[in-house]
DNA sequence: TATGACCTTGGAGTGCACTCCAAGCAAGCG
DNA sequence: CGCTTGCTTGGAGTGCACTCCAAGGTCATA
């Protein structure tokens, strides 16, 4: 139903390491599933979305996934769990889409997202701090004279 | 309209050091909005969930935040960039809430979000290195041969 | 005292990221 | 052949965390 699109080969960025399970580059998407941990429907829903490429098709029209598509899907999970929203993740995949002169753009982009990367662990580093005063005096003192504020 | 709760005075868990803005113990929802970067919107909605404790009210009703009350706040807000759902903290509240003997399982609690806070900033630093990476990438030896998935 | 900014309420609406559904096609097996 | 399992689609539904609205009361200031 789609012919396939330009494939430039080598794989993404850094070339990944870790080539997955078995011998093919051919996965359903139930295979998908479980190697992301994401649902068939996300899968889908990605794919509609626009942050997945045009995934190749068996010749009853299912889907087969490629090793990367998979390495994509693991970018796409990293990206995910730093906050970034998906609409920004399908921004990145359109820039990538639309060719080498873009390269400008992704790089702002993933520069961006470092900053914001090093800003969320600060934080989260703040929030450890606190979390640890917190504990420090439910294990001792705090059993006597500790208060919080709620009622 | 509410007789003011029970109030177990000292402040919250490790005493906060840094008292607020101005002398008194007592703003408004706009002045707390400006101070916690909530809305006034969310600040009610809060109290509504139960996530905050009962808000002392002016002679016509209106709401009248204490220093303590924004303590609460500020724990709420860093609990809440750990991506603590809502609803866990409504939890933890309603343990402060219910007094003395809830001890051990707000520790348990603490003790779980710390866990979890610890096991978020790896997860992070995983992706900062797959973001340096890719960054490097593009900063050199990208531009003449990297590719990525999409299309 | 009147004007405008601020506050109150219950309930409805929004945006995001899924998540599921119904109807239907295709492949493998006893 | 019939059955089960897995895949397909568009579109509708869900849950979370707000976010806003309408209608009305309050407060400071010119």
């Amino acid at each position: 139903m789609e012919t396939t699109g330009t494939r430039t080969d080598t794989c993404a960025g850094p070339p990944q390491p870790d080539r997955r399970p078995d011998g093919q580059d051919s996965y359903t998407i139930s295979e998908v599933a479980a190697f992301t941990g994401l649902t068939a429907h996300t899968l889908r829903w990605y794919e509609r979305i626009g942050l997945m490429p045009h995934i190749d098709r068996s010749h009853t029209g299912q889907r087969r996934y490629s090793n990367r598509d998979l390495d994509w899907l693991d970018l796409v999970g990293k990206l995910r769990l730093t906050g970034m929203p998906v609409a920004d993740m399908v921004r990145y995949a359109e820039l990538v889409r639309e060719g080498d002169h873009t390269y400008g753009a992704r790089y702002e982009l993933l520069e961006e997202t470092r900053r914001d990367v090093l800003a969320r662990i600060a934080e989260l580093q703040d929030t450890l701090a606190v979390l640890d005063r917190k504990i420090a005096f439910y294990g001792d003192a705090g059993h006597a004279l500790a208060s919080e504020r709620p009622r």
